[in-house]
DNA sequence: CGATGATTCTTAAGCCAGTGAAGTAACCTC
DNA sequence: GAGGTTACTTCACTGGCTTAAGAATCATCG
């Protein structure tokens, strides 16, 4: 990793920060630091903003301009095609939905929603890094409106999301479990994000059968279809909804499920050593006055009992729209890699 | 990661191999590695071996000199301590193994043990770089002999082992399953070993209650201790040695562990995304022809449905001194990755 | 047998990122 | 406003790597 893109990385993480800061947390001489932020800022990536007293000569403070340059982020979530437009910060700009279309990820029409979403906003072409494309099904087009295109699957997406908006340290490993049309998660470990096969973690040794083949898949055990019971309302959020509203066949039904994700989540922060846990997905939104504690319950208690490392589970503040934001991150991620 | 690291670990993982063959590997330039491989030979730790006809000139092939440095690994395996050395390849060139002692790390024993060991080899101390700890309970000393020490459990050790033995590819993501007195697990990612807490993996949501406080996991479901039955004989090796030479409750009481364990391993491999499985340790060793096969099913079934990617699972050949050739890999690699 | 071509490896000049050490800037206290 | 303290900058230098050109070593073929 170059030292340009440990800077911007430590920006983003700690911001505001000094440039002695960024010398301590990179490891790099603060004559390095020095002249890396001096190319930083003459880009304009960089802004200096206020200064903080240290006993000397004050710390000038750095963060990164969240308007210096953009990203787009589509996400094809079943029924709509939301679009949003973030900063460099991750920070959402504007943001769109247009009702789904056959095939997911046909060009045109994707293209006609970024063409808009940045009229809309008013942003300049020439700002905008890319598009990142969080998947559910097929691989999305090499290019849309003329702007290169990344992809991750949706869970994985919305993890690297979490990462830039969260303002996670890269040293510290987390998790994101994703709960949209199904469950899934998204593991950054040393900063470099890969997806993990969270739906079809085997919790019912002989349990039913799953559409993977498997048996006993939390997918297959506690997923959405398995909460929507059968006669209950239409719809995931509907039963979330009625459960919130009044106990019931719909919270216990969300409280079953709960517990086997929890479980799942327990086994994901065992195997993967990490100690933040973000709970994201519109799934997860929707239902996290019943998810939320469940999980949080059995991490806790695994921790205080076991890991002792102060796990933290926390629900994303904007988990509807996470996997779209998660997509642009995509494209800040890999500008600031470079 | 610097040159010169990038290509010793070319060379662990490919060798022979030509200078040409670890610019492409590696992404370095031709000329790069020409330079940066005369230093190696000229330091004594590569060595060239023979050519390989290409067209044109042929090709010089490269390799570690196995001897030109050595690593002791130590492991503490319960009733005796076992000592190894391995060459710069990870290939073992003596061993020994003494009455365990108590405390488990004193310097005292452990020192002479060493000494012993480098005296029966015959080695140079000069050519040996340091003593890896392959740790079950508590933390070793910071010296040995004179020797740095570097540690890791016992798990991850022999998952850093048999990344060396088995010369898996730095880009492979793979898993090493352990089993000694315990379950553990060793993953190693993008070349970097982590600890897996495979033992505490739940694998029955409501199971029996285990030491470590939780309900199900794998250790108190189809741990070692739940293996011995009751009226068996006593110890793993000997219920092992008993299922093999007739069926009866003892390969009854494996066969059920196994069917556990293969579960597990398939929620390590969904969620890592790993393409390599190693069993190693002694339990492995000593009842392998249960395990493996039962988790290769397991696995191969998984992988023809859904994932694709063509998972191997293997079972370590020298997997009962696997821990301790792991802490010898844990220096070699500590000395390639500077 | 020597020219030709192919391929591998080496050498030399140059670039650029990062280091070390010394210098400058901005604030405080007295 | 002098002196101390901390933050940042400048500059010469180093070392790793690249690009470009050259040397070595084999096969082939007239």
């Amino acid at each position: 990793m170059s030292a340009r893109a440990r800077i911007l990385d430590a920006i983003r993480a700690g911001e505001p920060v000094s440039r002695v800061e960024l010398a301590r947390r990179t490891g790099l001489t603060e004559a390095a630091v020095s002249t890396t932020v001096r190319k930083l800022l003459d880009e304009g990536l960089v802004l200096e903003t206020g200064r903080s007293p240290s006993g000397g000569k004050p710390r000038t403070l750095l963060r990164l301009d969240p308007a210096a340059r953009v990203a787009v982020g589509i996400h094809h979530d079943g029924d709509r095609i939301i679009y949003v437009l973030t900063g460099q910060t991750g920070g959402v700009l504007a943001r769109l939905a247009t009702p789904a279309v056959s095939p997911s990820y046909a060009a045109g029409p994707l293209a006609d929603g970024v063409e808009r979403l940045l009229s809309v906003a008013g942003v300049d072409r020439d700002r905008c890094l890319g598009v990142g494309v969080a998947t559910a099904d097929g691989p999305p087009p090499d290019e849309i409106a003329g702007f290169p295109v990344l992809s991750q699957d949706q869970a994985t997406a919305a993890a690297v999301g979490a990462y830039w908006v969260e303002r996670v340290e890269p040293e510290r490993p987390f998790a994101a479990l994703y709960l949209g049309t199904a469950f899934g998660a998204g593991v950054v470990l040393d900063g470099r994000a890969r997806p993990a096969g969270f739906g079809h973690v085997c919790v019912l040794v002989d349990g039913p059968e799953c559409w993977c083949g498997g048996r006993g898949c939390l997918e297959a055990v506690a997923g959405p279809r398995t909460v929507i019971t059968s006669g209950g309302p239409a719809g995931f959020d509907a039963v979330a909804r009625q459960a919130r509203s009044a106990p019931g066949p719909c919270r216990e039904a969300l409280e079953a499920s709960a517990g086997y994700v929890a479980a799942a989540a327990e086994t994901v922060v065992n195997l993967f050593g990490v100690n933040l846990l973000v709970l994201t997905g519109p799934g997860f939104a929707a239902a996290s006055f019943v998810y939320g504690p469940a999980i949080a319950r059995r991490i806790r208690a695994a921790d205080a009992r076991t890991w002792k490392r102060s796990v933290t589970v926390t629900v994303s503040p904007a988990a509807t729209i996470a996997a779209a934001t998660g997509a642009a991150a995509l494209i800040l991620q890999s500008h600031l890699t470079r």
